[in-house]
DNA sequence: GTCTATAGCTCGATAGAC
DNA sequence: GTCTATCGAGCTATAGAC
């Protein structure tokens, strides 16, 4: 089960993200995690102290991997308007994992308002990287005026997308909405 | 604890109902629910062998909930499309629990799509009824052609409102993003 | 129908040898 | 740094008295 170049601390964290991406936080233990990342048991309270510990650094770890994300629709185009409708399709490049898991920072995030308030901030923190980085895009595409709502109603909507496709696990409504976002989106960034 | 006029039964339901939607279902424990209800732990194992019995139980429970406010709609208005309308502002009517908790069946959705997938069908039922009025009453408002994806758009668009209401805990975007719908449901309604 | 006591298990976490 | 052994607590669930 282990990847070449990853130390101990890299592995665990990624054996996390995928368990409580695919099972949830609550319901992963960490022995669950350990026979993941092929580590015994008690030496990974080597790495972290508590279960708390780890879950912090899985929600760095995404939020990482969200950073990358966007780096990755700039260098997808250097169009700005472009660069918003790649972000959209994120939810074809993830249909599999939607349709079984739902979106992981939002369902991460229903799960933590529950019962881990004091964790659920470092989620929120993930949607403002998200936000803000819609915020700029949406501003430099011409629609500074109407940037803030918008980019709370395009957050808004892809988490609605993912929550009904995860209700029904119907792939095809996944597609159809993903196709019906970029159509609304490019409506608006080429109105004039 | 104890309500006048509720069973043992009843009071159990009730009382995991809540717990469920206000910690979820895997954080909340047996224990929980007793003293909650105000029963004795043990004695509950009368009423439901398991803890997937309660799970149930409640699931039924939320469902005729959700038929009893579809009743409640259609008791508001003579016109299908004031119902319409009117079930939109269940965002309103609901709004400090959506903040704090998000949708009691899409945040229950998401969790038991992670770890009880035999459950979730369950929740997928309740989704379906409400779809299914949506599309019923779509079509009495004239829509017949384009009911189907639309009751899918609507129930994906408050979905997506409660969770980014939940994850920035903003009772204001919530409030305009209601609104935003009622406008935006109005102008398909009374377009011709 | 109601309640107590407790079995049997898994959990998160610790101590300490190597 | 790595691993074994194990603790105490809390869990679901059961047995059986009343």
């Amino acid at each position: 089960m282990k990847q070449q170049g990853l130390n101990n601390k890299e592995l665990i964290v990624q054996a996390a993200d995928q368990l409580f991406y695919e099972h949830g936080y609550s319901q992963t233990s960490f022995s669950d995690i350990a026979a993941q990342a092929g580590i015994p048991r008690g030496n990974f309270y080597y790495y972290f102290k508590t279960k708390d510990d780890i879950l912090t650094a899985v929600l760095s770890f995404r939020h990482q991997q969200i950073e990358e994300m966007l780096t990755a629709c700039e260098q997808h185009s250097d169009d700005v308007k472009q660069q918003l409708i790649y972000l959209i399709e994120i939810l074809i490049r993830e249909e599999d994992n939607i349709i079984n898991y739902g979106c992981p920072i939002g369902t991460m995030s229903s799960e933590l308002s529950k019962s881990f308030t004091a964790l659920q901030q470092q989620v929120t923190e993930i949607f403002e990287t998200l936000r803000q980085w819609l915020d700029i895009k949406l501003a430099a595409a011409g629609l500074a005026d109407s940037s803030k709502p918008l980019s709370m109603d395009i957050l808004a909507r892809l988490q609605g997308t993912t929550v009904l496709a995860n209700v029904y696990h119907d792939i095809d409504f996944l597609r159809r909405s993903a196709q019906q976002h970029k159509l609304w989106l490019t409506g608006i960034l080429y109105a004039n």
